[in-house]
DNA sequence: ACTTTGACCTGTGCGC
DNA sequence: TGCGCACAGGTCAAAG
């Protein structure tokens, strides 16, 4: 079982575990095991018991859970961060009333659940790069309100690439993992489409533009393999996502393989071709893909 | 306005 | 076996 690596379909697949079972329970206390995380957790945090929770949602790589005052509270699991259950019943007088906090834990949601009963969510996250924050409007949020489009949207299409990307010098490895253009993309799934895509990482982005500001045939081939690559990985997610409900420590998934990512060396997988995965670092991280079949001139 | 780099943080895995 | 070190990647802040 590895770390996950979590962008947007593993914040998919953890949203869809966690939404049976938060949607509708009550708020009967927060306890925090430490002050901050990535940044200072909100002040107010541990003043929310008595709230329910009305949904569990996502914006790009954040979860966003709407509480029953109308307030967001967001999740941001940064690398390593991941939930968990514990059943433990609140009122059991054996059981301490907040969970003997393990290494990582670092917040303890206690909650009541009308069908579910009262059980423990538990936010652990060994380096901490995860963060919360507590809004009433998404214009309010520091996060979300500068996010660009989701890419499993509407929005989402090769005309709205093609203007983002016009004025963009830098590699398309880096403009894709802008997330004030798409909201979700991380350095796994980049690698991902710009391999099904046959473009090469470095890449300008311009390149991808025609002079007059419409998308190239590459960009409209991109524009799919994003959305293609991510919708593959939420199926894949949803087919191992452990069961919240009945696991004993928890939900979870196991990570799949990918067709470039962490292949240094070893055969591409496009049909017919011989190459073999080089890896190269960009702004100081890996990207991974095939010199013979993914094109450095858009 | 755009682009790049460093910092944050800990567990893992490699070479010696 | 143990130690040191490079590396993993999301986001922000600062520098170019």
């Amino acid at each position: 079982m590895t770390f996950s690596l979590p962008e947007l379909p593993e914040v998919e697949t953890i949203r869809r575990g966690l939404a049976p079972l938060v949607e509708g329970a009550r708020i009967v206390a927060i306890t925090a095991h430490r002050p901050d995380l990535r940044f200072a957790l909100p002040e107010n945090l541990t003043t929310l018991a008595g709230q329910a929770f009305v949904t569990a949602g996502r914006r790009g790589k954040y979860l966003l859970f709407q509480l029953s005052s109308g307030q967001t509270l967001l999740s941001h699991l940064g690398m390593t961060g991941s939930y968990r259950f514990d059943r433990a019943a609140l009122s059991e007088p054996s059981r301490y009333h907040v969970l003997e906090p393990g290494k990582h834990d670092h917040v303890d949601f206690s909650l009541s659940h009308p069908v579910h009963g009262e059980m423990h969510l538990i936010y652990s996250d060994p380096r901490r790069f995860g963060f919360f924050e507590l809004f009433k409007d998404e214009d309010q949020s520091r996060f979300v309100s500068s996010l660009g489009v989701e890419p499993l949207g509407n929005a989402f299409n090769a005309e709205y690439l093609a203007q983002r990307f016009a004025a963009r010098r830098a590699p398309i490895k880096a403009a894709l993992l802008d997330q004030k253009i798409i909201a979700g993309l991380g350095n796994i799934y980049v690698s991902e489409a710009l391999w099904r895509a046959g473009i090469a990482p470095q890449t300008a982005a311009l390149a991808l533009v025609t002079k007059s500001g419409a998308p190239r045939k590459s960009l409209e081939r991109l524009t799919k393999a994003v959305r293609d690559v991510l919708e593959d990985a939420i199926a894949a997610g949803g087919s191992t996502l452990r069961d919240f409900k009945n696991a004993e420590g928890g939900g979870g998934y196991f990570q799949h393989s990918f067709d470039v990512y962490d292949r240094e060396g070893e055969p591409c997988r496009t049909p017919g071709c011989a190459g073999r995965v080089l890896r190269i670092v960009q702004s100081g991280r890996s990207s991974f893909y095939c010199p013979a079949c993914q094109s450095k001139t858009g």
